[in-house]
DNA sequence: ATTTTAACCCACTATTAACCACTTATCTTA
DNA sequence: TAAGATAAGTGGTTAATAGTGGGTTAAAAT
């Protein structure tokens, strides 16, 4: 699925004492006219938060509205993925305020790591992710099957 | 994958008080007017930053949006190379700053150099490289299974 | 009605990027 | 080969903006 969205680079900052997290102005500042500081926060598949521009969350969920609910798996996934997808827009100074169940689900306390990863931004507890940084590797194999798809 | 870049030859630098880095005129003078001064700065897989003017960077880019992230091997693997990867443009006399995870990831402490390798520029420690050369030589197997794909 | 919560607005600080000026090197031409 | 001219590389200052903190008002809930 191709994206006019590419966001990349690794930004770290504080959640405020209400909660607010600052948007790295350099994938802010990518956000369509269209998208209006518009974007869908909701669980990432690891312990973490997504925020997808309104725009790319739209795509995604025309592409959800293919799976058939008589799947188990697919009812399972579609749930856990809407369900908690909250519909924000960040303010003048280009903070949101994350919501209480994604502060618990990510482990978000205080220093957070926020990267960018093509068509998503992803919110993680920094800690958290230095920590798989070291555990979560990907092994030779992987990546010689990865080596005839992408040439890097 | 074929590419409108032959960077070439060795350059040396020192890194100044702003962490900024010229990049030689030689090389600089090949970016395109597409490209206009833009380039994609990242972790190489050596201890090295790579740098990528940013219609190469686009070709990655492209292939990267191919992988799901429901693939735990494709998130770990996008999420590695997307977030040490920084947009930047070089300023009017030809340097940028060179971000700080990059100098940490390549032991850069003053003395660099910069090398052209085809489609991307490498930055290194320049100590760094020359220990390397050294120690990290082509036997001669792997000359002979080279030879079967380049004729040199 | 009172308390709590969230949105909005304003202001300060620190960082970054743009700008300017100088030195050194290289190229050209007499 | 010498001298001028042009380009490359280096350093610092200024201006812009990104990030942060807090206060006020509006809304919501008890």
């Amino acid at each position: 699925m191709s994206s006019q969205y590419t966001f990349t680079g690794q930004y770290t900052f504080n959640i405020d004492s209400k909660n607010r997290i600052n948007i790295p102005a350099a994938l802010r500042k990518q956000f369509s006219s269209k998208d209006k500081k518009t974007f869908v926060i909701t669980r990432g598949v690891d312990n973490c938060a997504w925020i997808y521009p309104i725009t790319e969350w739209k795509k995604i969920q025309n592409e959800l509205q293919q799976l058939s609910s008589l799947s188990k798996t697919n009812r399972i996934f579609l749930r856990n993925h809407l369900r908690h997808a909250n519909i924000l827009k960040f303010d003048k100074q280009g903070r949101f305020v994350l919501p209480q169940s994604l502060i618990d689900y990510a482990s978000i306390k205080k220093d957070i790591t926020i990267i960018g990863v093509l068509n998503k931004i992803e919110v993680w507890n920094s800690t958290l992710l230095q920590k798989i940084d070291k555990t979560e590797k990907v092994d030779d194999q992987s990546y010689d099957q990865l080596s005839e798809r992408v040439n890097i």
